[in-house]
DNA sequence: AACGAACTTTGACCTAGATCAAACGGGACT
DNA sequence: AGTCCCGTTTGATCTAGGTCAAAGTTCGTT
């Protein structure tokens, strides 16, 4: 048989291009965990898991986009994660869920049931190293919110998540660096404001903003048009080395 | 020989309670670990890494206290992270640093050099696991953190903190659940801003105002006593089951 | 004991963003 | 075509926390 080119700790044949490759993986790992997996589907607005829960599965995102999400009593609630394609959910060696996770968009994921996952991992210490990896990145990339929560302005924290989608959005089609770029905002204005801390109003009013001054054009509520990416990652105050590299 | 019966991945003989315990460690993993560690000081103040420096080795704390901070060109900085005695540092897998790691009090680290260590964690499983583990509590702290960044109050966030502290504290000492307890306060007021988005003048105010509302009592600026726990973590708008297990 | 430097507190004022409120789409129903 | 609902925009006002400034502590040094 052919040895798979691309290989995904959870899926050999998901229909979307992985993040992240494992290039390691054998392919009778792959086989081991296709016999394991299942995929299900869930509808835009429904909860996935609530905080507190038992999970009794990982996975990860094949198409659509989840929000990982905390709450207070009163409320008050801040996004803590935003699960695009290839996304990781899930803690192996942990039961309950620690956030809300909740379905923004129709959403495909890639399951496993937890024990044959763990099982799997204990046996397949690549998955395990694999898994390390994308944990270090998301610690990264909550350090780096921990960042736009704590210091920057209004202004900057929009300028900060446009730029991250958009990211994220460029390295699913990459065409290396890239200088102009269109997107769906897969989120609300609520959404948006529980991401970066503010109120919808806020929000609303910072987007008009940059609209104004040039750095976005709007095609309808939610196609966003960036003729310049480096003026936009300069608002959202990140050192912009330059180009856009991927 | 005697099986160990407290091995951490990085010190079977670290002078200090570690925090976090892996139990499946071997004897000779251990002794396999001690051959390539080595401990290295730091005194108070003393940066350990830039964010961007080659960070040729990894390890954990001994003694002391280090905090990892990003900074953003104009000078506002933001602590992403606080390392306290076990808290591991270094990112197996990558050579850049990502952010400043400067020592607050005197420090104690145990190293390894990063090749070695590598090695080692492809030859041994259970080293992995216990760093993906640590990595994913790593993770939900930062999650928590960003609530607080994002939706807290300055007084919630200063008892946000204080309860944080006092919470990894009394892990080294534990003493079951707990009602009231001491402790030094290991940051400056500045340091304290930085950690929760505030400016010190802010800090300075709210602990002023927890200490009057009888929340807090203070001994000197650095020595706190917290007479009842679970009403700190009120003041926290944390939801407080009750008692302060640990 | 006096001096300095670093840290902290307190006061007066200001502003970015929150809050409250009203109006404005735009698409999915009848 | 009308209307209902949900998301969005915009305006007017308020306030938590920032900014600027001046004292007060603590502690190590001469």
């Amino acid at each position: 048989m052919n040895a798979p080119t691309i290989a995904h700790i959870n899926c050999a044949d998901c229909p979307i291009r992985h993040r992240a490759v494992c290039a390691r993986c054998e392919a009778d790992e792959l086989e081991a965990l296709d016999t394991i997996k299942y995929y299900r589907t869930y509808e835009a607005g429904q909860p996935i898991i609530w905080s507190g829960d038992v999970m009794n599965f990982v996975g990860s995102v094949v198409s659509g986009i989840a929000t990982l999400t905390q709450t207070m009593e009163d409320g008050r609630t801040q996004m803590v994660g935003l699960l695009l394609p290839s996304d990781f959910v899930g803690r192996p060696g942990r039961d309950g869920a620690a956030y809300n996770v909740v379905a923004t968009t129709d959403l495909v994921m890639c399951c496993f049931r937890k024990k044959p996952f763990e099982d799997l991992m204990a046996k397949t210490p690549h998955i395990a190293h694999r898994l390390l990896e994308m944990t270090l990145d998301e610690l990264d990339a909550a350090r780096e919110w921990m960042l736009v929560l704590g210091r920057k302005t209004a202004r900057e924290k929009i300028a900060s998540l446009l730029s991250i989608i958009a990211r994220r959005d460029a390295s699913l089609t990459p065409d290396g660096a890239v200088q102009s770029m269109t997107f769906d905002l897969p989120l609300t204005r609520e959404a948006m404001a529980d991401y970066l801390g503010l109120t919808l109003e806020t929000v609303s009013r910072q987007v008009s903003a940059l609209k104004k001054d040039g750095v976005i054009s709007l095609e309808g509520k939610r196609r966003v048009t960036v003729p310049d990416m480096g003026r936009l990652m300069e608002e959202a105050g990140d050192d912009s080395d330059g180009g856009f590299l991927l």
